[in-house]
DNA sequence: GGAAAATGTACATATATGTGAATTTATCTG
DNA sequence: CAGATAAATTCACATATATGTACATTTTCC
């Protein structure tokens, strides 16, 4: 069951994000199509707590700084090591696509870091991104890292739905993929998921945390070159991960 | 009325703000005494949404950085002019007391930049907090700078109450604290609002918007040099705006 | 300067939603 | 490796909650 308002103050945070500027309580309800009056408490439960405040007189409502003092807070732990952007960057130079970081969330796979293709067509993609973990190439680049165990345990939980052509739709498909990966030497996905989407993937294990690596975009620019490009993920990798240790 | 599951995104997101480490539905039930089933429909909608995620299995739920990419987007716009922290960081250092910038949020003044008194008795405030505009200095810096037809607007939303013996309890009260504080040349309160607590304040317009600098501690450290205090202020304002413009 | 339109606020009520109990799944212990 | 214990999910139902309606206030426009 999904909490609405819950989801409601992500969608009003979200949206300020997008419009960056002061909206009014007649503004805010009418771009979601809320009633007024549930508009209203929405934005008193959040002013009361420090979260909404008015800018200017009659300009309508802002988020405060708080949210930027308490994401700070939360991320400043555990934060990714910095070599694991430089080497998104670089992937994403050097190749002109996209370029992630990605960790598991149940049967999703959340994109915790990101750096877009400058390229007019690309692959959009932002922090928080969440996708199917099994019909993925960076999700099953972190199935690889999961004991059978664990892996049958997720399975249980995933809904097998025919995304597109070639998406795994048993259990069997998708372990059959990963045994393939692992011969290949690396992750791939052809519209598994996304229409016209390809991506290549290698797991990157740091600590006891479970990441990967990904290089996505347009099926007919990286389709290809998909093992030049997971070679290239490898190389990278190798090139920037400090050796002392795992 | 405040909505309740709105509430608890936030003290979530304060929760793990605190902790800063993953926690596991468990946990976070527990802790705020909320009933499993409601803990995980909240968690399964913050998940869905990309905001939450598994950082490693079995070790709970934590906020992914989407937050912090969120937050970065809504706190680019208009941001404080670098000069504002540089003001209340040598205020606080001069003075040994809490320094904030404050902003009027309808009949609150809200925090949005706060440099905390290093004292082991202070003023503890966060950005974000909110306190009533007509019951303490910073609040009426803000009135100042309305026009009384504003101020009327405001007067009639506020239910006075009496939180200290020299909180004003009726709109000619507070109008004649403002009188004073305009030819006392800066605004103050003495346990108004909070018990022991006293600071001194003073208007700061930037650009069009209207806010204010104040100075905040214990009463026995504050009150015998409140005056001394505010011409500080006055002065490191003076020191640090830039003389371009307003 | 006055009327109309837009915005913000309060409240009772029907209903969408949170929750207790039951069920399934995972983890620990001897 | 059972059996026990704890955690995570599911689900039907009573109730807390979102909203339609009415009212107040502010702003706009002529």
């Amino acid at each position: 069951m999904i909490v609405r308002q819950a989801a409601n103050v992500l969608e009003i945070m979200e949206f300020f994000a997008q419009t960056r500027k002061p909206a009014t309580l007649a503004e805010i309800a009418d771009h979601f199509g809320w009633p007024r009056s549930s508009t209203f408490n929405l934005l008193a439960t959040l002013s009361e707590k420090g979260y909404l405040y008015e800018p200017r007189p009659r300009a309508g409502f802002y988020p405060t700084p708080r949210w930027l003092a308490m994401a700070r807070m939360i991320s400043e732990v555990e934060p990714l090591p910095p070599w694991t952007h430089t080497l998104i960057a670089d992937l994403s130079a050097e190749t002109g696509e996209t370029a992630s970081i990605v960790a598991p969330a149940g049967v999703s796979a959340v994109f915790i870091d990101v750096v877009e293709s400058q390229a007019a067509i690309r692959y959009f993609a932002t922090i928080g991104h969440r996708v199917p973990i099994h019909a993925t190439a960076s999700g099953r680049a972190l199935l690889l890292q999961y004991s059978p165990e664990e892996r049958d345990s997720v399975y249980r939980k995933i809904e097998f739905k025919q995304y597109g052509p070639s998406t795994p739709i048993s259990i069997e498909a998708v372990e059959a993929e990963l045994r393939n990966s692992i011969s290949r030497g690396y992750c791939q996905s052809f519209a598994d998921y996304s229409r016209d989407l390809a991506g290549a993937a290698i797991p990157l294990p740091i600590g006891d945390r479970r990441l990967s690596v990904v290089v996505a975009g347009p099926e007919f620019r990286i389709g290809p070159k998909v093992a030049e490009v997971a070679a290239l993920i490898a190389r990278t990798v190798d090139r920037l991960r400090p050796k002392t240790a795992a």
